[in-house]
DNA sequence: TTCGTCCTGGTA
DNA sequence: TACCAGGACGAA
């Protein structure tokens, strides 16, 4: 399921192709993944991509014309690039036509994902992004410190909410408080100054490994030629319910917070 | 703050 | 055949 490392990875790889390049067709092939099925391809054909960014979990593709094609990959959506001429992927869902024979797809079997258009000089004011708070892989320490201070709730539900830090998905949440060791079930007041330092280096670090893992590949992510990351291979508990700690030897625990499963160490996160 | 909804492939 | 996965959002 695509967050920071996941996006930050399908930036990286698009940027070189996309930059300066001119989109000349848009297909539509499922409305339900676009804002305005009927006339998003006419925002796009024919402009040029002037920069590709990265805010938290959202993709900002900005166009020549003052317009910004934003993309959110959701739960199971990922970016691809092919030959036109190569055999279509499964669950392929718009297809951007770039110049020689090139197409980017945004691919998604549970099409939660989305796609629109808005003007460039609406970013700042764009509701979804509005709020979103300081990005999880360059918060500062201090601020990060401070904003947790002021959160009330459950520390697991605080992480995943992008008004916090922007970035954090249900793996890296369960990832970080391991790193941390710190309980997932504890509110976040309850952690003191120590454990919040100690949360923010491992948030850093938990992602900062995902990205340069590449990512992390359950199902559904792979990089733009369809190469899975390699991040799932050194995950600490995540998807390891009931499997031994890598630290201790404890058996691994599984509950639900905010409707997310998580999974901690009973001994080493207290 | 919590819960239902969107959505469909994979699994029990 | 039923249920689970979960990011974001809107409603209660």
């Amino acid at each position: 399921m695509p967050e920071l490392p996941e996006v930050e990875t399908t930036l990286r790889a698009i940027l070189p192709v996309l930059k300066d390049k001119k989109i000349l067709d848009v297909e539509v092939l499922r409305r339900n993944m676009v804002m305005d099925p009927d006339t998003f391809p006419k925002k796009i054909k024919g402009h040029t991509v002037k920069n590709v960014e990265r805010q938290g979990k959202y993709l900002l593709i900005a166009l020549d014309h003052g317009m910004t094609l934003i993309i959110h990959l959701r739960m199971s959506g990922r970016l691809g690039l092919r030959k036109a001429s190569d055999p279509p992927l499964s669950y392929e869902r718009v297809r951007f036509h770039l110049p020689s024979n090139l197409l980017l797809i945004f691919n998604d079997p549970r099409t939660l994902g989305r796609a629109y258009v808005i003007p460039t000089n609406q970013l700042p004011h764009h509701p979804p992004l509005k709020k979103l708070g300081p990005d999880a892989l360059t918060v500062s320490e201090k601020e990060f410190v401070d904003r947790l201070s002021r959160k009330r709730g459950i520390l697991k539900s605080v992480l995943l909410n992008q008004s916090f830090v922007a970035g954090i998905g249900n793996i890296y949440a369960d990832e970080s408080c391991f790193v941390a060791k710190v309980d997932p079930r504890r509110t976040a007041q309850s952690l003191t100054p120590a454990e919040k330092k100690r949360l923010h280096a491992a948030v850093i670090e938990t992602l900062e490994k995902g990205v340069s893992n590449m990512g992390t590949s359950f199902s559904d992510f792979a990089d733009l030629f369809g190469k899975p990351g390699k991040n799932q291979r050194s995950l600490f508990v995540y998807g390891r319910s009931g499997k031994k700690c890598h630290t201790c030897g404890t058996i691994l625990q599984r509950t639900v917070i905010g409707q997310r499963g998580t999974v901690w160490c009973p001994k080493c996160q207290q």
